[in-house]
DNA sequence: AATGAATGAGAGTTCATTCAT
DNA sequence: GATGAATGAACTCTCATTCAT
């Protein structure tokens, strides 16, 4: 048990370690060693998790994905009405991006370059489907306007990437305020006008 | 006189070929010998129009930075009423990202990773002014809802980068009938409600 | 008993992994794990009963170089006349070459390249005594040319190896035709002519 | 003319440091950094004159057997009697085994083991053409046994690599005598007997 | 101005060997 | 005795950059 504990704390440091450098240099600017190190383990350590450097950023994202996908409903469910369903989700999606902000940088890098592989991409994209859901749902109310999930999430959801970056390059600081303020905004953009 | 011309047409086709590879394969994943290639000059000539690998991509985003605001307000003029000239300018940056789509994608590879430096970053922000000047306007007037330009920005422009990027993936297709639900939704988003 | 004779066969694994995998990809080119997998046992296992790789092939080179030589005159016999005796060891020489090929494959590696170390080598050589024994009594009877022991092994033994390795590598097929042919030209080589 | 020539130099001191280190230490033991320091360029060098470290045995292989096969036909001539024109072209082969050694040694050690590629082999075997012939020749005219090119090789040729080896090795020395001896034995082994 | 050849430094990866269990 | 996990050292190969021409 010790033994499998301690393999999983390796597994989770590198997984960490690649994250964090990957956000600070890059995914090619960082070498393997570099991650070993921060990890604390020996470069050839990471070949007994992973495949190599590819199949490591792969299963990062595919992991970090999970967790803002698990993280976003964990307190939605599928009973509540249309709009605070939406209002549930987008300030969890927020809180993500806020409070896990290195989780949040990553996977806007990965989603914005070729350093993902298609299969991993399709992978992380599954766990989406309770937001499609609700859209679905919304636009049946007459609630939510006609259009498709990528336009929706381009406009209810993506700003909020936007915003996390420019907060971590130190440009804004998103305050309550800016927060009540852009979910103004993203449902603005959805919603039907009366 | 041909001379000069030669050299121009050098460093634009070096600039062409950053642009191309950059896209495909990344920015670390790009040699300079392969850029040379693909330009038709040796690698030791990059040297000669840049610095470094670091000044060509810094210099290659400066550049395309300047053509797209350029593009953006080409047919802009500040005589114009609010709504309408955001309409001029936000149709012309949509023009820019679907028939520049090379251009587009390698600026969104640029904004969203650690690959151009702080300081070329700030020089391509530059030329934004006059959208910046036209949503003073518009909140002045209380036309606009009277949020920071990055808000604004997040919501009212760069969804065009996300769909553009699916579009370029093959996840969707972008028609006028999508074009001109986007525009509304941005719309929306950003304008007064009365 | 029973743990001495697993002992046994854990190592005669081992053995038998080393020939297979030696022969397929050269020395080098088979790294421990693959050696150990191939045994089923760990890595760690191979080093319980060989010092390391080194020793690992020189142990193997001299066990196969023993059955080699015990197979080779098994049936022969002192007293038997010259030629007849000759006859008799070419046979099985040739059949052991045929017959159990992975080892005949395995000592012809090991004799053409630097892989085996010097003594190890030596250790090999001894046991081919009862044939230079015969070939002197045949010198001294007039019935086989006075040449020097290197000199008979490279015309009346050596060929065999490259016959055997070209039928190994599929250019020929070695029938029993072929083999009372090659026979002759042994024989022929070494032979006084009356 | 200069720069070619030198260009021609490096690769020429390139090809000579694998067979001397291939020689002396078998080729997976010998690192292509041994291989650059000891032609006095850089590692990276080589891969400006060879694909890989493949394509480099390979080359070197099929460039020294050429060699070989040049070596072994210069005197000779399509128009001399069998048994004299195969005297000629053994001597020159045993010539080249002894005062090329280190090259010989290479085909030895490159013809035993999996080394090298079966398309260079292939290659590599071409140009024996003019021997078998004279083997054709041979046989229409009853001087020598009707045997299979391998067979034939296998007593006539063959005998000399292992003898070369075994000088090599400071077990033999072959004076002029034994090599007297040895085309004796060559020859006995292959002609008709009347 | 332009180059092809050259390279030092460093990348990803493998492997013989060890060690705690 | 047996192991799976771990690793330092070494491998092949690449690449940004330079330099003689």
């Amino acid at each position: 048990m010790a033994a499998l504990q301690k393999s999983i704390d390796k597994r989770n440091a590198l997984i960490q370690a690649t994250i964090e450098l990957v956000n600070n240099d890059g995914f090619h600017a960082t070498p393997m060693s570099k991650i070993a190190k921060m990890a604390s383990v020996s470069p050839a350590t990471i070949y007994l998790y992973f495949d190599n450097k590819q199949d490591l950023v792969n299963k990062t994202y595919i992991e970090v994905k999970a967790c803002y996908t698990a993280y976003a409903f964990e307190t939605y469910d599928e009973t509540m009405p249309v709009e605070y369903g939406f209002k549930v989700i987008w300030k969890r999606i927020a809180e993500f991006k806020i409070k896990e902000s290195a989780n949040a940088l990553f996977l806007a890098q990965c989603d914005n370059t070729p350093m993902i592989d298609e299969a991993s991409r399709q992978e992380g994209i599954k766990h989406l489907q309770p937001l499609l859901d609700l859209w679905a749902r919304g636009k049946k109310e007459g609630i939510i306007k006609p259009l498709s999930d990528y336009l929706l999430y381009a406009y209810a959801i993506n700003p909020l990437s936007f915003l996390m970056m420019a907060q971590n390059r130190g440009s804004i600081q998103l305050t309550q305020l800016e927060l009540d303020q852009a979910y103004e905004a993203a449902w603005s953009s959805i919603k039907v006008c009366k």
